[in-house]
DNA sequence: ATAAACTTGACTATTTTAGTCGGATTTACT
DNA sequence: AGTAAATCCGACTAAAATAGTCAAGTTTAT
């Protein structure tokens, strides 16, 4: 299981523009932002990075404007833009099971046992995100204390253990 | 995001294994089960489950039989294999950032702003995987019922709209 | 012995991911 | 009008991961 850097990127290069446009709010007003700029600080590429702003354009979650001194500016409040929306956009769908959806799976049959077990994982996963806006990133607020979250156990040493 | 199907073919044999085992307990003794007869009902092909299973083995989650009427023999009780356990024993670890664990990231740095996202959504992930066990997903138990998840909100709708 | 099963490791094909490249288009500025 | 700065677009490529195969062992029950 991993999550693509294609979707790391994304979440970055938005976190980017939302923090740059929270930095420099004293000053007035501030122009779109240029990927050059953000490439730069973000350490990607300028042409990949076009790519992935191409599907968040098209997603809606970016305003682009072309030609000199134009660039992209979020579409939305950052508060109101939420991190799984920003990786749908430039990923493929989480997929999870190969019986598509539901319908076509035999749902007593032994190999769809684990069915519902996949689907609520791409749930849970969702919800996450879904949970966490681009502010609450920016803001650098502690994700774990999130209302969503489970209490935390002690998970932690046994990956650690298992890892190694 | 994508989960391996090796990870879920692990998951689907173990719990075809668990499955057989509880079906026939009342006949008193069964042996181990053979790969063979796992491919068959799971639609996954013989070498390509010697393979997993020799991954599930070293993790000591399954007891090996050799030899004539060998097979293999889960390794404890289905309660108390879990599925994070079973994921993890074939799959690379899931990868979220690229510095890494969290002592290499310069923590105030812009480029990693989203460093405490990726470790959360991680450990979200695991805490899911390691909350339910294989008998959970044998006994056809309602999964979003189980006291980690959260309350359901309506993402299904907005997953199904953005999907297509 | 022999056959049934696991064990091992090398190999291959396919797909996905990540990234590049070249050029076209749009716009601000002079 | 001309030019430079930026997005836009689609084809292309390299590297890696995934999924799966193959061949030759070893162990054990009968």
């Amino acid at each position: 299981m991993k999550l693509s850097t294609r979707g790391r990127y994304a979440v970055m290069a938005m976190a980017d523009i939302a923090q740059q446009a929270a930095l420099s709010a004293s000053d007035g007003k501030i122009g779109p932002m240029k990927l050059a700029d953000i490439g730069l600080r973000q350490e990607i590429s300028l042409n990949y990075l076009e790519q992935i702003f191409g599907d968040l354009r098209r997603a809606e979650l970016v305003t682009s404007h072309r030609g000199a001194h134009g660039g992209y500016t979020l579409a939305a409040a950052p508060e109101s833009i939420r991190i799984g929306d920003v990786i749908q956009a430039v990923d493929e769908p989480v997929e999870v099971t190969r019986c598509g959806s539901s319908s076509g799976c035999l749902a007593k049959q032994a190999r769809c046992l684990t069915h519902d077990l996949w689907a609520q994982l791409g749930q849970t996963i969702y919800q996450f995100l879904n949970s966490i806006s681009l502010a609450d990133v920016v803001s650098g607020k502690d994700l774990s204390r999130l209302p969503h979250l489970a209490q935390p156990t002690s998970l932690v040493e046994l990956l650690g253990e298992a890892g190694e």
